[in-house]
DNA sequence: CCCAATTTGTTCGTATGTATA
DNA sequence: TTATACATACGAACAAATTGG
């Protein structure tokens, strides 16, 4: 674990909690610190970063608060950690329309690399040139069909990715790109629309072609703030609605 | 100014900084502290409460993320203001789809004084016989008719509304709830769905009946987290897009 | 079950820097 | 220039939760 402690002279126009902030990101961008694990104690850390326990602690509480360091009191801070029981809602946002959540089953309608698209390469930042992993996943909320995910993947930050990687996984998508890709999603920026079901939807849904769809965009960004995956989402909302998550 | 310096015995299983920042949430609620003016600084506050600075500040700095007081350094700490400049976007959340918000242009298209209906009557916590305001709103964006808002609010709480205080006012509809009935909504609930435009909403909208449309249902909040408004928002998402507010 | 060590949470307060009026 | 107000940085003392012996 190579930390730089020479974080207690603040470059011009920073401040000091900043640079000891930036320095931990770093650390978690370079996998130093991994998903699940506890970073060093406070103590620990003010000697490594030269600053005090106020300084430290301000600059901890942001990432805490941005869900990408948590922590227990008298246990530790602890690096974040997709899996299914804490943060698979995090980045889940759909109810029925009583509000309540439920798993959703999922199969694996597709998957292939090939030339990304144009609006997948602007939006994930990539040239027209670059390859990519398209796949889309059918999720089923209480049985029935509802959400058909259309994703694209960088295919250089997920070169090794294996269709059965993904039929197979024990656990989130995201729980994947964190496990086996060190990628971890920490945000993520979406628009919403209404359109019609095209065919291929309506027969993945079960419903009429042309009936009404809510159409979810989404990037999802990694510590760096590196776009790293595109999709977008077809939902029948018949039965089930988007909830907007609350800020903070 | 009547606050009470009592916070400085914290209740079982509550914390001091917490104490403090239900005082202040309970003095903004009371009126006591108006939208647009500097709270005591913190020195007095300190006082008031008799807390350490610390302490004080960790109470404050929970409110000022959540955008209900404002910081501006060397000039104080400020309620929180709803106002075309700055509050506007804040629960504003349509741009085009590439990402430009514009302000809407606004009309009136109905207004009316009637039972509580009963989604609403559920949703802002009123009694079946309770009465309610009741209007309409057509939002232009850049000329064109996008967005219907079908708004409920509780008669009593807003029981000397008028149809001309809604047609004339120059700020936006919450500036108005803010100034004119010392209500500020500082956070809100939304749900979102794709559904057909109805006759009435397409005829406002110009589009055809039956075309897809985004359906947004929210609930708006006060300080004391009661529910003071509730709306539906009927929206032609071919032009524009809902962009999810980021948390933070 | 209790104790001791560890770790975070809360509260205190001081000194100094920066922005504003 | 001066006074005021918030921002940053420092660190001490104690409380509360957890873990392991």
């Amino acid at each position: 674990m190579n930390i730089k402690a020479n974080a207690s002279i603040p470059a011009v126009g920073t401040t000091l909690y900043k640079e000891v902030q930036r320095e931990v990101l770093r650390a978690l961008a370079a996998g130093e610190w991994k998903p699940g694990t506890a970073i060093p104690a406070e103590k620990k850390l003010c000697e490594m970063f030269s600053v005090s326990i106020g300084t430290l602690r301000k600059a901890i509480d942001e990432l805490v608060a941005e869900n990408i360091l948590i922590r227990h009191q008298g246990r530790g801070t602890f690096v974040a950690q997709h899996n299914r029981a804490q943060q698979m809602f995090r980045f889940f946002n759909f109810t029925d329309h009583a509000g309540n959540k439920t798993y959703p089953q999922l199969s694996l309608i597709s998957y292939a690399k090939r030339r990304v698209d144009k609006v997948a390469a602007e939006k994930l930042h990539l040239s027209a040139s670059d390859k990519a992993i398209a796949f889309t996943n059918l999720l089923y909320l209480e049985e029935q069909p509802v959400i058909v995910d259309d994703i694209v993947l960088p295919e250089p930050l997920f070169a090794s990715l294996t269709e059965e990687q993904i039929r197979n996984r024990p656990n989130t998508l995201y729980n994947l790109y964190q496990t086996d890709f060190g990628i971890s999603i920490i945000r993520t920026e979406e628009r919403l629309r209404a359109g019609t079901a095209q065919p291929r939807y309506a027969e993945l849904l079960g419903i009429k072609p042309g009936a009404p769809i809510l159409e979810v965009r989404r990037v999802a960004f990694s510590y760096d703030d590196k776009p790293v995956e595109w999709r977008i989402s077809y939902v029948n909302t018949d039965k089930h609605e988007y909830a907007v998550p609350t800020a903070q």
